[in-house]
DNA sequence: AGGTATGTTTCGGTCTGTGGGACACAGTAT
DNA sequence: ATACTGTGTCCCACAGACCGAAACATACCT
C-alpha cells in the first residue's frame, strides 16, 4: 500500500490500539496472523509506539505524543492567517476541524468580531452525524466507512455523492437551528481528506443555499491549506 | 533492536524529522543509506506521520497526533494518585518529569499545601544540567548521548555513575539556591527511563543529603509507576 | 562548461519477516 | 474432575519483501 508492508502493518496495529485491544481483539481488528500481530505490536511497544497496561492491552504509547509535539503542526500552522482570511473575506466565523471517529474536532477558528455569529471554540467536539464539514469529511471516505453512521445522519448518500461532485458541502439547520454552513475539504498529498474548513453563520444573513455564496472562498482556502 | 528491521528504521527517521529534515540531513542523521531513507521517509508520508513541506523538509506528521490524543496518557493518568500520595509520605512538593532533548518538562506535580515550598508549575521546562531528575534522565542513557551534555552539567560522570549504582538520585541547590531534591527513574517494561519522580524542598527541611531521607519513598513511588 | 550535491527510481539478490503450529495457561461447560 | 476452547507467547523453515548500489535527473556553485 505504501510500498513497504511491515509500515501499513504496524500503522493498522497502532490504528487499532486507539481505544485499546487484547491480542484477540487485535487479531480480529487487523486480521493479521495472530504471531504477526503480537510480533509487531510487541516491537512497537519496545519503541513506545504502544504501551501494554496490566490487562495485556496495547493503548498509543508516549512516544506518538513526543514525536507529534516535538514541531508544531504544520497546518495548524497554515490555517491561522487562512481562518482569519476566510473570516475576513466572507464576514463570518471560520473553523477548522478534524476527524475523530463519529465526532470532528474544532482545532481552529477565526471568529467574526461582532454581530450574529456562530461561535465554535477551539476544542469543540460536534457530531459527525450533521453540519457541512460532516459531509466534508465522510465524502471521500470508503462506503463501509459510512454505511454504519448513514442512518443517524441529517443528511443521505446522495448528499455525499454531491459534496464529491462539487467539491464542497452546505448544510441550513441540521448541526443546530438557525445556523447555515459551508464546507471545503483540506487534503494531503496523496490526495486524502484529512481536515475540513468551514465558514458558518445565521440563516439570516447566509440564506438557505449559503454555498452560491461562500463555497469559492472556502474551496480556495481548502486548496491553499492541502498538500502541507 | 526490536526485532523488526523496518520498524527499527522508520523509528529512527521519524526521530530524525522532529525538527525537520531535507533527504540529505536525514541521511547525515540515520546514516541509513540514501535509497533507504528516501523510501522508507515516503512510505512514512503515505501514512502522514511524516508530512513534505514546500521545501522538500520532512516534519512530524499529523497522524501523530491523531494516535497519540486518542487516548489518554497511562502514565500521566497513574501519576496522579502517586505523586499525591508521595506529597503526603514526605511532606514535599513531587513532580513528575519527561525528557525533552537537552531539557526536561514537568508534566505532573503535587504541592504540598503550606508553608516553604518547592513550585514547579505542570508545563515547566527545565535544564537538563543541573537536578537530580536531570541526573535520573541521563544516567541510563549512552555516553554518546551524555558527553556533549557533561560539560554544562552542574554534576560529573561519576555522579551519574553512582546514580545507576544506587538507583537514585539527589541534589542540593544546583537548580536553585536553597531547593534540594531526590528523583527516583519510572522505567518502561523493556526497563528503559522515560521519567523521572521527583520530591523536592528547602534544604533547611531536607537537608544536605536529602536521599537519606526520601530515597526510598521516592524509589517505591517509581517503581509502581514502572511497566505501565 | 564542468563538478558536486541532492532527490528519485530501478531491480537483482539476500536476509528479514512471515505465520503455521506447538506449547502453556486460564476460563468455561459438562 | 475432566475436556474443550480461547488467549497469549514463542519457534524456525522458507518465501518474498526489503535492501541499497547504481543510474539518472535536476539544481547549484565555481
Amino acid at each position: 500500500m505504501s510500498g513497504v508492508g511491515v509500515l501499513d502493518k504496524a500503522v493498522v496495529i497502532l490504528a487499532a490500539c486507539v481505544d485499546g485491544a487484547s491480542l484477540a481483539e487485535l487479531v480480529d481488528r487487523t486480521k493479521l496472523p495472530r504471531a504477526t500481530a503480537h510480533r509487531l505490536a510487541q516491537a512497537l511497544e519496545i519503541h513506545r509506539l504502544l504501551v501494554r497496561d496490566a490487562q495485556g492491552r496495547w493503548r498509543p504509547g508516549p512516544r506518538l505524543g513526543e514525536l507529534a509535539n516535538a514541531a508544531p503542526d504544520v497546518l495548524l500552522t497554515a490555517a491561522e492567517p487562512m481562518l482569519t482570511a476566510l473570516r475576513d473575506a466572507t464576514g463570518e466565523s471560520a473553523q477548522l476541524y478534524l476527524r475523530r471517529a463519529d465526532e470532528r474536532l474544532c482545532v481552529a477558528a477565526a471568529e467574526r468580531a461582532s454581530g450574529l455569529r456562530d461561535t465554535v471554540p477551539i476544542g469543540s467536539v460536534l457530531p459527525m452525524t450533521a453540519g457541512s464539514a460532516a459531509q466534508v469529511l465522510l465524502a471521500w471516505e470508503p462506503p463501509e466507512a459510512v454505511m454504519p453512521l448513514l442512518p443517524r445522519c441529517k443528511f443521505t448518500g446522495r448528499t455525499l455523492a454531491e459534496v464529491r461532485r462539487r467539491g464542497w458541502a452546505q448544510s441550513v439547520a441540521e448541526r443546530e437551528a438557525g445556523v447555515a454552513s459551508v464546507s471545503a475539504p483540506i487534503r494531503d498529498r496523496t490526495g486524502r481528506v484529512i481536515a475540513a474548513i468551514s465558514v458558518s453563520g445565521p440563516i439570516e444573513r447566509l440564506g438557505r443555499r449559503p454555498g452560491d455564496r461562500h463555497a469559492m472562498a472556502v474551496v480556495r482556502a481548502g486548496q491553499r491549506l492541502s498538500g502541507l
